[in-house]
DNA sequence: TGGCTCATGTAATCTGTTACATGATTCT
DNA sequence: AGAATCATGTAACAGATTACATGAGCCA
């Protein structure tokens, strides 16, 4: 493979699971990776086109059903550069969150904004949590399977941050409410 | 402002705390806000020189100092403007993890190399974590400036997340650790 | 019949990073 | 003297998103 692009990989690593459709992998990858990834179709398409040609992807053309469709599986070549990704060290974990650079700079505003943007990121994160311990409660009895295991893990890492976002919510603005009555006793 | 770039934004923000040169900013960055995000130089430097065109903050060639430097302040339209984009509620919060997609994919190798991934990850977390609780310790008895109050409040959003990190890395290589020995004892 | 989901794709554009270039000053 | 830091910038490229285009099948 030429170029060294992580939506190369995360096409690879959905494929090693199991034979999809770009379609699919989108959907795929809004479910159960959107917690640390994402993707559009404007990167997933013209990506598995490119895997496709270099050979580390097959397509096959499925017409049988009401749809057609194009489902793509890995090949030996494509699980081998997989494999070698996994192998080496991790370049890059990043964390991009407005709302703590709006909290940051909140100053400049009233408390009010700051605290609405709080509760936003509150209100997200109880509907995310419930979802992620669903996952977790629905794989820990099943441990035969590595593939599991690593779901696991993975959704265990989900419900752990989303745990400590809520936590630090409740505590933010309770700090932030106590200010903004001083505030208005003040006005 | 024609655009709306977060690179912006983040300017106009540390710059309406104090004045400062491209390259304070760029350490800045760096230091305070690398916990939730990020910039170049090649991303810096363009956006100063577009918001001081756009009149959003002035520059200022200091030369009595040893070394020439432009320093930038904001504008009150800068400061307007940054006080807009902070009342508009949040469009994106992302984490782009390397270290849990290669978890998620990593049944596709041998469990050793998962663990490395998880332990460097823990020992970055050993690192930041610490220093994020000095940043605690300094602000938490200065109450008097806003600006201070909400620089607490993203280092401790800072301590929160590390700390779940941390327990999750325990957890996470118990679970990994005792499956290694068990396929050990299987070979 | 009209709206939603399935399904694939492209073009324009954005936003940013990496690597390079340059040179002064300060520290060891 | 040489390395590190201060200081500003650009050009090439990467890597992705957004918006658009198209059309079939499904459900109410």
């Amino acid at each position: 493979m030429a170029t060294d692009k992580k939506i190369d990989y995360v096409l690879l690593g959905l494929l090693s699971h199991e034979p999809m459709t770009g379609y699919e992998i989108k959907r795929r990858i809004d479910v159960s990776l959107k917690l640390f990834w994402s993707a559009s179709y404007g990167s997933i398409y013209p990506a598995l086109n490119a895997l496709e040609k270099s050979g580390a992807i097959v397509k096959k053309e499925i017409k049988d059903t009401k749809r057609e469709k194009i489902q793509y599986s890995i090949t030996e070549e494509g699980r081998e550069i997989l494999r070698e990704w996994l192998k080496k060290p991790v370049v890059k974990d990043e964390i991009r969150f407005e709302t703590i650079l709006k909290l940051f700079f909140g100053s400049e505003v009233e408390q009010q904004f700051t605290l609405e943007h709080i509760d936003a990121f509150e209100q997200k994160a109880k509907e995310v949590k419930p979802m992620l311990q669903t996952v977790v409660n629905q794989l820990e009895p099943i441990q035969e399977e590595r593939t599991h295991q690593h779901y696991l893990l993975a959704a265990k890492f989900g419900v752990k941050i989303y745990d400590a976002f809520l936590e630090w919510c409740e505590e933010s603005k309770e700090v932030l409410e106590k200010e903004q009555k001083k505030e208005d006793k003040n006005r």
